[in-house]
DNA sequence: TCTCTTCATCGTAATTCGACGATAGCCGAT
DNA sequence: ATCGGCTATCGTCGAATTACGATGAAGAGA
């Protein structure tokens, strides 16, 4: 499983724009699920990792998790890209730095 | 409105805690809502304020704003003190703080 | 005491969320 | 060309969320 070389692209951390409210809402909502949580604390250890790898590590139907990673990828805290048959996600870095920017004024 | 000397139990921000993945996301999750998000941000800038003037921002009735107040309560996220016949809120610092060290090793 | 103000809670309706199975698309391999 | 594995999407359900008005409790002031 996952023996490719797998690359997903990492936007460069230097394009950090302030986010609007609705856009921090629409992330911190993303992250206020236990499991999305998760995936993105994975993501972040592995760097990277496909959505078979992703779904094995929970307890839930695989169109689950899929739906999971929809949510994550439409907020912008993670981006994924398909290789042959598989997809691989990795957090988006420059998202995640604007977030917690964001936050940081608060 | 508002005149009273308004003091706010502010704990102190020197007890952080690590938080578990499920306290995190119900952090997140709380300020997954703009209006809660903004909440937070008028409590960070005013340092306290009572439940109507903090209602009149938005264009919500009272006891929406109330049930608003009452997720972050429950989140932690911010603290309410009885004065009298109104309830002043501050923000929990030391939550606050414990939620962003959570975040930052995203 | 009586009234006014302030706020939280209750009941309710509309919407959204979270989960599942089933399905369809797509790629690689046989 | 067909088969088999990997994903995303669709339809559906029960549960949770968000909003409102109405109600009730409790302090402040006439």
């Amino acid at each position: 499983m996952s023996t490719a070389p797998q690359k997903c692209v990492e936007p460069d951390a230097t394009t950090i724009e302030a986010l609007s409210d609705d856009q921090v809402a629409t992330m911190t909502k993303a992250l206020g699920h236990p499991v999305r949580l998760r995936i993105v604390r994975l993501l972040s250890e592995r760097h990277t990792c496909v959505t078979g790898d992703l779904a094995a590590q929970f307890p839930l139907a695989q169109s689950t998790v899929s739906e999971h990673l929809r949510v994550l990828r439409d907020a912008g805290l993670i981006q994924g890209e398909i290789e042959g048959v598989r997809t691989s996600y990795c957090v988006n870095v420059a998202a995640l730095a604007a977030l917690k920017a964001a936050l940081g004024s608060l």
